[in-house]
Order: structure tokens, then C-alpha cells, then sequence
DNA sequence: ATTATCTATAGATCTATAGATAATGC
DNA sequence: ATTATCTATAGATCTATAGATAATGC
């Protein structure tokens, strides 16, 4: 039954992945320690052999999601380098990023839980939070060393707060309309012109010529 | 043991004023049926004749939740009939605000927790959210008939995200830092004004006296 | 000899139901 | 007679632990 050190380390990083999905779709409270492990294809009894406690994977977790969350935003980035900004407001303001709870943003899918966890989990939230502000500051221009930067922090949080909104929504046209107006908003907050109609201000938003 | 049937809807509204107070602390999954009742002074034998499900009290107390948090937005908006915009924002970003969980906003406390709830639960949200945009949109003067409102949206969706994260991170310097930068955003697209320095513009948005 | 994983289980808790009780409401 | 609440409990599930097993690693 013992395994290599090697795929015991393999083991614990794959019940680390799972989870930071399976949590992000049923909440840190949503989901039990025997459907993660099996998730992983082990039983419930390795898993303390792994993680001190469910707690502690849950920071794992929430630490992974957030990395694999910078990620999505520079490959996003690194996609177009014509504007690199605009293609991180049109892959997290999606209806496709709205619709995949399990791969997108984790503090979309675990803000208000990660609130009430440990300190530990708060600081792997709070990590990837501080990287995306820097992210968003650096494609801004805005690296006045003053991190994070003010515009930043306003930009993230639209961009959270409409996620959070059209998720809750059941309207389908509420819910569109409400990652538009913020697609909008950010833009013209990045550029620094003032919005135009909704028009004109989505097309750029979403990135197509005009 | 047996009380009269106005008492019995009393105790009924008792139970689901503890459940939105109690859901927004905890979460949706993190408190019992038996704290929950325990709270309301009854016992849990005592849920099932006022309640379908948990999941029933759930779409109540949501309910109830939101109808509170209109109240707390007009009533803000009212207290200051100079600047009610600005004292909504005030209100809303404000650290009391990020302290006082239990009584704060159910969309920030909920919002996760809501987008996996059943549908009857996410009709009380979208009509909670729908009530907020409107009165923002009255506020904004731009009630143009085609309702809800974009530029509503979107402060809407830089306060509730600016909430989400001040309450996730750790650093309480981090934390303020996000709140007055949403301030200072929705702040200047009410007026239509382009942000000025933080200074400036923090001193606007906390309606204190130029 | 050590140990990663397994099966099994303890003890707590969860939602929901059943039946008793005592007061209301007719 | 009806019924709001109570006590008690069923049956499921949760986190965590214990001991067995079988393979690794020395």
C-alpha cells in the first residue's frame, strides 16, 4: 500500500488541486474530507498523513487557486500585447469566466467564506489579491512604487464585485448587463477618458476593432 | 405548551430575523437548524411547522436580509439630504461597515455562498440587488427609464467587490487602502468628475467639509 | 524500520421526523 | 379538536483517530 516518496508528494499535490476546485464549487463547508480525498482517488484515511487539519487544506487550497489564478490573468495578458489590460478585463469579465465556478477567480467563488476562515487562508487570499493589484498596476502604468496603486484597487474591485453580482443573479440579461456596465467602467477608468455610451464603450471593452 | 397563533407568527419572524443575522455570520452552511432556533429562543423540534426546509428558511432570511440592507440605504441617503449619494457611499465603505458582519450587507456576507443556493434563494438577492441599483439610480438623477441603470452597476459592483476584499485580507492598512480607493471611484463617477489625488478626493467622498 | 495508504470506527453534529404535551380556538 | 412547541430519535454525514497492511528506503 505504501507508495514512493515521489508519488506520495504527487498524491498530496493532486488532493491539493482538487480541492482548490471542488471548494471553489461547494464552499470550504460545502464539501467533506471523504469526497476531496476520493476526488483525488484516495480514501479519507490518508488524509491526515497529508494535512494537519481540513483548515490547513483549505489554505493550501485557497493558495493554489490564487496561483493558478495569476496565471489565467498573464496568460490572458501575454495573449494580446497589443492591450494586454484589455484582455484581462475581457477573459474576467466573461460570461464563460461567469459560468465556470470550479476554474475561475476563487475570491469570486470563496470571498465571502474566506472572511470567516483562518488567518492562514486570509493570508493565501490575501497574497494573490496583492499580486493581482500589481499586475493590474504594472499594465496600467502605474508603478509609482506606492503599491498597490489606488486605480488598481478600484479596477479589482469592480471587477469582483460585478462577478459576484452576476452570479447571484437568476435574470441571464441582469447578469450580462452587469459585466458589461463594469467591462465599461474599468476600461475607461484604465484609459482615464470618462465612459462613453454603451455602446461604443463595449466594443472597446471587448476588445474588437472598430 | 401550545401559543396563540399571533405568537407563533411572531416567534416565526423572530426565527428568520436570528437566520439573516446568523447566515450572514456563518454562512449558509456553517450554523444549524439547532443554533439557529436556539437563537429564537425555540428549540429545534419547532422548525419544521413554521419551515418547508432549511433551504426555505434560507430564501426567507435572504429575503429578509436584503429588505434590511434597503432600509440601512435609504435611511443613510435620508440622514443627509444634502449629499445622499455621497452618504450612502460613506456609510457603505465605511470600517464600521466592514466590521459589523452579522448586520452588514448580505450580498458581500452571502455572495458566495448565494450563486450556489437554490433558485428561490437568488430571487431574493436579485431583488434585493434590483432595489440597491434603482435607488442608485435615483440618486444619480438618471432614471431614464431603462432601468437598471449602467452607471449604477457599476458602483454597485465596485462596492460590494471593495467589501469583499477589505474583509478577506489580513492587513488592516491594505484593507482601508481598498475601501477609500472604491470611495474615491464611485465618488467621481456619480459626479461624472475624473478622480483627483487620493487626498482631494477621499476628503469628497467622506463628505467631510472642503 | 519506516511509512503512505487502507479499512474501520469514535464521537459529534446535521437535517428531518415522530409522538407527547399543553394550551388555543372553536 | 386543533396545533405550536417540546423531547427524543433516526439515519446520514462530518472531522479526526486507531490499527492493519504492504511497500519503500535504509
Amino acid at each position: 500500500m505504501r507508495v514512493t516518496r515521489a508519488q506520495a508528494a504527487e498524491n498530496r499535490q493532486r488532493v491539493i488541486n482538487e480541492a482548490s476546485r471542488l471548494f471553489r464549487k461547494s464552499g470550504f463547508d460545502g464539501i467533506g474530507l471523504k469526497d476531496l480525498m476520493e476526488a483525488a482517488g484516495l480514501t479519507q484515511g490518508a488524509f491526515y498523513k497529508q494535512f494537519k487539519s481540513k483548515e490547513d487544506l483549505a489554505a493550501q487550497a485557497s493558495r493554489r487557486a490564487l496561483e493558478s489564478a495569476a496565471f489565467r490573468w498573464s496568460d490572458a495578458a501575454a495573449a494580446n500585447p497589443e492591450d494586454p489590460l484589455g484582455a484581462v478585463f475581457d477573459f474576467y469579465l466573461s460570461m464563460k469566466h461567469r459560468d465556470e465556478v470550479m476554474d475561475g477567480c476563487p475570491i469570486v467563488a470563496l470571498g465571502a467564506d474566506a472572511a470567516r476562515q483562518s488567518s492562514d487562508v486570509k493570508a493565501s487570499f490575501e497574497a494573490g489579491i496583492r499580486a493581482q493589484l500589481e499586475l493590474l498596476s504594472r499594465l496600467l502604468g502605474e508603478t509609482d512604487g506606492e503599491t498597490p496603486n489606488e486605480k488598481a484597487m478600484t479596477i479589482l474591485s469592480t471587477m469582483i464585485g460585478a462577478m459576484v453580482l452576476s452570479r447571484i443573479v437568476n435574470d441571464e440579461r441582469l447578469s450580462e448587463q452587469i459585466l458589461e456596465a463594469a467591462a465599461n467602467s474599468v476600461q475607461s477608468v484604465s484609459t482615464g477618458t470618462k465612459a462613453q455610451g454603451p455602446d461604443a464603450a463595449n466594443t472597446v471593452a471587448r476588445g474588437e476593432s472598430v
